[in-house]
DNA sequence: GTACACTACATGCATCCGCATCTAATGCAA
DNA sequence: TTGCATTAGATGCGGATGCATGTAGTGTAC
């Protein structure tokens, strides 16, 4: 219980301060930044902002910012929803799609390698 | 692998998030503060800022901060280390002891609502 | 149609964090 | 002793986050 804390708390920090540095060196990401561009491109279509923030682990206002960024980046590109004019759906570029195909392999080496001694989760 | 990175990431967004609202809300305690409170007690002596370091997924910087928080707080104590007149070595206050121990119980609540269907941890 | 409650997203604000840097103390070499 | 590299901890600063709130669009009751 308290064990199984303090094992998320240290993969978390270890992995986070990995992400960032290299995510960011290597292509100009950020950990955010990342999982929100994963997301999109692992559904492949048109998605609401609420639908992204179901599935990030993120603030509905900082999924706002992070959508920002990327579309300020032209990773992404937003547009008013013609069904309900208030929702916004985001949908990514191929700059974008180009640039989570580089960043995923750096991703993947610093995961594999922070849980490289990872246990087995069982039920 | 990459499923124990989301289930990490869950766990700890989740548990962080109760563990700011309940601590906050119960004690005036942030997660950062209770770490550095629950490190301190644990071991039961005076100790470095580095040691301290060690332990809490902190960088030197915030943790300098944090000490500096439960200080104004009056939860612990910093002195000036007599072998090393650079360091700083913290103690706990009674004060500071009486917080943890009402907030430990809050802490293991959050953390077995949240573990609760915790798969096992198996090498 | 009007009024009002509700929803989707954006934004102001306060807070916390990490990085870079600063200060002061230590220690070693010349 | 003097000079300089190193270390412990504090602090300035920029950036990201969450909460509360603002704004605009939707839908429902009357």
């Amino acid at each position: 219980m308290v064990g199984t804390w303090h094992y998320v708390l240290a993969k978390h920090a270890k992995a986070m301060c990995s992400l960032e540095r290299e995510l960011g060196d290597k292509h100009g990401l950020g950990p955010s930044e990342f999982e929100v561009l994963d997301r999109i491109v692992h559904h492949d279509k048109k998605l609401r902002i609420q639908e992204l923030c179901d599935e990030v682990h993120l603030s509905q206002s900082a999924l706002s910012r992070v959508v920002a960024r990327l579309e300020k980046a032209q990773l992404v590109s937003r547009g008013v929803c013609d069904q309900d004019r208030r929702g916004v759906f985001v949908c990514i570029t191929e700059a974008g799609r180009a640039r989570h195909k580089e960043a995923l392999p750096t991703q993947r080496a610093v995961l594999a390698d922070i849980f490289a001694d990872a246990p087995v989760l069982v039920r």
